[in-house]
DNA sequence: CATATCTCGTTGCATATGCAACGAGATGAT
DNA sequence: ATCATCTCGTTGCATATGCAACGAGATATG
């Protein structure tokens, strides 16, 4: 068995590489973390959120948001509140600087993508696109069977 | 723009939530880390490599290998040597005890996978096969551009 | 009301990671 | 041969991360 070849590493090592080359963008010329991209892009798309949206919406877990959310509140590019229906829960809310670098960092992350897509045809496209389609939902569907198995 | 249609986050959400039910597997039943599970897939395949190949091979660097493998050579799965011709590269060996335990872990995290392909029909496997590769090449050459453009 | 249990967000701690620096060895020029 | 330069592997240090524990608040039971 040759682990180029081999279905999962080429899936995950695939992913890495075209993820390295955006965080080059959002990571070394703007200086947010995967993260903090991730919340940012939320945010400034949405308005507000609690931060149970956050985390159902970006896959991170509850330690993940709460840190990213410290460092872009730092930095002043979100907002952070104690939510007034449930005081447990935080509302965020995307500044006006924070808004501004999406709108900065947004297109230099989309040509980014363009650039590397433009190396591949548009049926290749379409079909990595409804493959990862049908990842997504057998992954989720996988982990809800195991879930009726162990109880 | 929403979030959970973008594509780079589609193909980098998606191959984490795969990645983490095959690091259950491997990981929380064996132990291994990522990067040690790689590293012990290539030695147990390809019998001796240099690190100079583990690196080129894994896509990781060599620090990760580095510590990686002294990690595996502490639990004696992997056998470490400086190579005869230039002192300052190592060769790496799988160990009796690492073969073992790669043929233990292989078919459970064969069987995981599987198991989540399952609920994929085979087209839209194939097609994910094949856009991975497309993309994969797609990166690769964006690297080259980039770096020609660079200096 | 009291109190037991559950859900959140944050923090402490042990470990992992990225990056720069270092030392050993190889290579090349003088 | 000498010395500068380059390539590797490892290590130190600052930071990031995962996990368990904790405290505040909400919910349920008596």
């Amino acid at each position: 068995m040759k682990l180029e070849t081999y279905f999962p590493y080429q899936l995950a090592s695939t992913a890495e590489a075209f993820s390295r080359q955006l965080v080059q963008v959002y990571g070394r010329t703007f200086g947010l973390s995967r993260e903090e991209w991730r919340l940012l892009f939320l945010l400034a798309s949405a308005g507000q959120l609690s931060s149970l949206q956050l985390a159902q919406r970006t896959t991170l877990d509850k330690v993940q948001v709460s840190r990213a959310a410290t460092r872009l509140e730092n930095k002043g590019l979100i907002a952070r509140a104690v939510a007034d229906n449930d005081r447990r829960l935080r509302q965020y809310t995307c500044t006006k600087a924070g808004r501004s670098l999406f709108n900065q960092v947004f297109p230099a992350v989309q040509s980014c993508a363009d650039a590397i897509l433009e190396h591949m045809s548009d049926e290749d496209i379409s079909k990595l696109k409804e493959g990862l389609r049908a990842l997504q939902r057998a992954v989720v569907e996988y982990g809800q069977d195991k879930v009726k198995m162990d109880g």
